[in-house]
DNA sequence: TTGTACGCGTTATCAG
DNA sequence: CTGATAACGCGTACAA
């Protein structure tokens, strides 16, 4: 068995008690025990046992993570890992340790979320998504249990998250496009019930609808999983149905199955951007212009919200906003603008 | 405060002892009293304290994960994720929680293993990675704490790990060079002080030299950081300096870097083979030969032994071997062997 | 079959 | 400034 608080006790001649404050360095003790209790802990190398810690005090400075499981999205995109990052930064400056789980379903969410809670193992819980009515941010809710979310939850008003400003980043991408030009452009989201997409569609439309084009729904298309396979068919049809001059995605992924979907309708590429400036868009030819998201910093903030909040050192606002950055490539480049696919 | 132990025993007007064994089901009880505990436990949605537990069993049920820092080895690169689910799989299997740390050097990994250790917050760790004289691995022998290592550890005899045939694979893939007639085989590969190198270096030097070629030390390179731009300035000194007719890599990125430096070298591109089967390998032009490894397996089975010998069910050997599965692509079509590039 | 009493290692309250 | 003492919630010998 390790060494306990009783050992050093002994060893120093005071009380556990005594030990225990000089642990905590808070109460007045005298230099000299004081002195003698670091002997003892020193050469005992005593380390209070966290677990013991946290029974007597009720909290166990642990947060749990939820992380999808959807393979598509979760390995072709280094999203998760660099949010992982950023709130392990966070985490560790308060001292806050981390768990995660991947759930494969809204359902096995839930029940992650109720061990959780149930276990009093974890005081924080952090989602990594936010659907339209999410039924785990509503549980916590209802349990009145502290969570962060990333993503723009369905009602931003309560409970904390963290968010680009997926509307705006939308919308500057789609002015772009209508500034070079392009009337016909083609939206291009994943999952409709994510508040992501939704909200980086009311951007596009905002965008249109500002620069006084007609809002042409057909051009909207969303996938229903998270698939370059499925972008390049919706694509493909889109493009055999409609006249288009650019496409805005709301994910790189996406966007490389509409750029080969371009190239096999008639080797005719159109400016088309996409979101999260993964490595393989900076890499592969057409390198892909696309919106720096900042997935760390997205991390860091959730971390920080719910721990401040934990610790009582509230935040002025229940969100942070991270900045994003379009980054700009060969497929935004201006001999693309010229060129249109139509109807044959 | 949540429902305790005692709540339910008084309202089952039993002893929390008896509680705690319907709780557990091994003492026998009559069937009477352990359904008037399980009506009260339902009723008040009692869910036994994990932290008490804890304390009682002196055991928590949780494995700590220490991940590298490295950027770019990290989110290029989705083997740590897919290694993490695996993990993740079979600890759910036995009720095992996951903690997860990013370090940036082997000194504060060392420190997340004191803490680990001394906090008696988890029972197991899982490494990702394994050098050459590991101070991790030296430090958790010593302690003799329980611990697996993804990689193949320089004493492969004792402790837990698992690997794919590193050698066996590297074999393999310049074996499959060689029959093609490529004679002048560079090697490609990442930081020499991990054992993962070493052993896909051995895997190449002995294909070498059972077919009887020469083994040229000058076509040997390794990165000191895991870097595509590093592959890229070594491989251009190397065609600069030297007749090459095939390269092996050790890691698609690095062989991305490779590729690069081979078309600006001038238009040609000699067959090459990466590891890890990234995506964009798969969707990149040339679409790039690789080895999968199968990462979620190594996760899987590395959680396994550990578990397996935490919860006393041994395994008969102390490491498992992943199968990889070689994936051609462009990069080692036919036309390509013809080539050569020579020293000008 | 069930209850009592104590321990797990720490913190917190209350005396002194 | 320091030391008993009682929690924290549960598991488990030992008794009954």
């Amino acid at each position: 068995m390790a060494t306990t608080i009783k050992d050093v006790a002994k060893l120093a001649q005071v009380s556990p008690s005594t030990v225990s404050r000089v642990l905590h360095d808070n109460s007045r003790i005298s230099n000299t025990t004081k002195e003698r209790v670091m002997q003892a802990m020193h050469s005992l190398n005593y380390h209070p046992n966290a677990i013991a810690r946290s029974l007597a005090k009720s909290n166990t400075k642990t947060l749990g993570l939820i992380l999808p499981n959807d393979e598509l999205e979760l390995f072709q995109n280094s999203f998760f890992i660099q949010a992982m990052r950023g709130i392990s930064i966070y985490a560790k400056l308060h001292g806050y340790k981390l768990m995660y789980n991947f759930s494969i379903d809204e359902q096995e969410e839930i029940e992650y979320l109720e061990n959780y809670i149930h276990d009093n193992w974890v005081e924080g819980v952090i989602l990594f998504t936010s659907r339209q009515d999410d039924k785990c941010i509503n549980y916590l809710h209802k349990r009145a249990f502290p969570f962060t979310v990333i993503g723009r939850p369905s009602s931003p008003e309560t409970g904390f998250w963290v968010d680009n400003d997926n509307f705006q980043a939308m919308y500057s991408v789609t002015e772009y496009l209508i500034e070079k030009n392009c009337s016909s452009i083609a939206f291009l989201g994943g999952l409709r019930e994510l508040d992501v997409t939704l909200n980086r569609l009311s951007g596009y439309k905002q965008a249109i609808k500002s620069h006084g084009l007609e809002l042409q729904e057909n051009l909207i298309c969303t996938t229903t999983r998270f698939s370059e396979e499925e972008a390049y068919e919706q694509i493909s049809e889109l493009l055999n149905n409609n006249t288009v001059d650019a496409i805005a995605a709301t994910d790189d992924i996406l966007a490389f199955g509409a750029i080969r979907a371009m190239q096999d309708f008639n080797q005719t590429l159109l400016p088309i951007i996409g979101f999260n400036n993964t490595v393989r868009g900076q890499y592969q030819t057409p390198a892909l212009s696309s919106v720096e998201i900042n997935p760390t910093e997205l991390g860091y903030k959730a971390c920080k919200l719910l721990i401040d909040s934990l610790e009582g050192l509230d935040n002025p606002y229940n969100h942070f906003i991270v900045e994003t950055k379009f980054i700009e490539r060969d497929t935004t480049q201006p001999q693309l603008f010229s060129k249109r696919l139509v109807q044959v």
